[in-house]
DNA sequence: CCTTGCCATGCAACTCGTTGCATAGGTACG
DNA sequence: CGTACCTATGCAACGAGTTGCATGGCAAGG
């Protein structure tokens, strides 16, 4: 499992509340991973047993208390650990891909291709916006940066490909479909 | 849930067994979608209590009977249904992304990344083979294999990507971590 | 004052998928 | 005759993730 991975690495770079964690699950981590604040929470609850990450209890009255998670020892061991270890190529599994391959009803897949590729290019201007921001001159990246930019890199190429398969299907399929 | 999707896809194509099924989600429908003969079988067994698919039985001696499943018209009016309700874009879940993020230690990572680029460069192979073996002209196409033809294509564009993208991190890292 | 929205935490039920295990006939090779 | 591999089906336990629900403080604006 990665999600723990991931919340290692967001620690790592900052302490943060479970609240925290799903705000930066909902960005820049979560380019590369989704997760909801439900799993979130479930999941920092499973790591503090294990004493990957400790935390820092703020109370407050009438309502749950605050706790804000820092990673410690343990954390950086497992993360050192999981970065050592070969990763799993990813499962690829794409809805879309099953119903392109049955081609059951055209008009409807070239208008979920549409919709696919606003959001290819949404999510494109995002990540270009944000390498932009943080990382103007690529020939300048410091080194304890590498890894984000080059994180981004994928996304970015990523969408870029996904664009240029949106279009080939839809050159493909449009004309055939209008009329 | 695809995977019933995809079962109905492949089942709309040719009446098979779960093992059959199991094979070809080993090939062909599995370059989009990866499923294990457990799982095949137990959603085999809802889809026909569904009354997506019928089996044939054909029984035999002293082990379980084998059965041969066909898609239904209920299964097609679902395939159809499925079709045009728009898909959701997948989740991205990487732990090699996660993992480059954090960058912890550069030469697991330039090691992780040789793999990778390995494995895109086989599935990239395997694509194109089955590009050039069933599509050899790309002008050619009939309309009712356009859609796997396409599917095809975004696996081919996409492993192309996934190279590209490990060649810029070798670019970055690997002198780095060499000396 | 009331509503809206953000901060903040969490439980419970459920679905989907993985892993390990079990069974058993048929066929080909040495 | 044994062994290995392919055909063929399935259960059980577990892990990961989704969806729905619940609680409650605090601040800003109308």
């Amino acid at each position: 499992m990665a999600l723990e991975h991931a919340i290692l690495v967001s620690l790592a770079e900052q302490a943060a509340t479970g609240y925290d964690l799903a705000r930066r699950f909902d960005a820049s981590i979560g380019y590369f991973w989704r997760a909801s604040h439900q799993q979130i929470y479930k999941t920092l609850a499973r790591m503090e047993a294990d004493g990957w990450v400790s935390a820092t209890i703020e109370p407050r009255e009438g309502t749950a208390d605050k706790k804000t998670y820092a990673i410690t020892d343990a954390g950086r061991e497992e993360l050192t650990r999981f970065s050592a270890e070969p990763s799993p190529r990813e499962a690829l599994r794409s809805d879309f891909a099953v119903k392109l391959r049955g081609l059951a009803d055209v008009a409807a897949i070239v208008e979920d291709t549409r919709r696919r590729r606003a959001d290819h290019v949404e999510r494109l201007d995002r990540y270009e916006a944000s390498a932009k921001r943080h990382y103007p001159d690529p020939a300048a990246i410091e080194e304890h940066e590498r890894g984000a930019y080059l994180a981004l890199r994928g996304g970015i190429l990523s969408e870029r490909t996904g664009i240029a398969w949106c279009d080939e299907i839809l050159g493909q399929l449009e004309t055939r479909s209008e009329r």
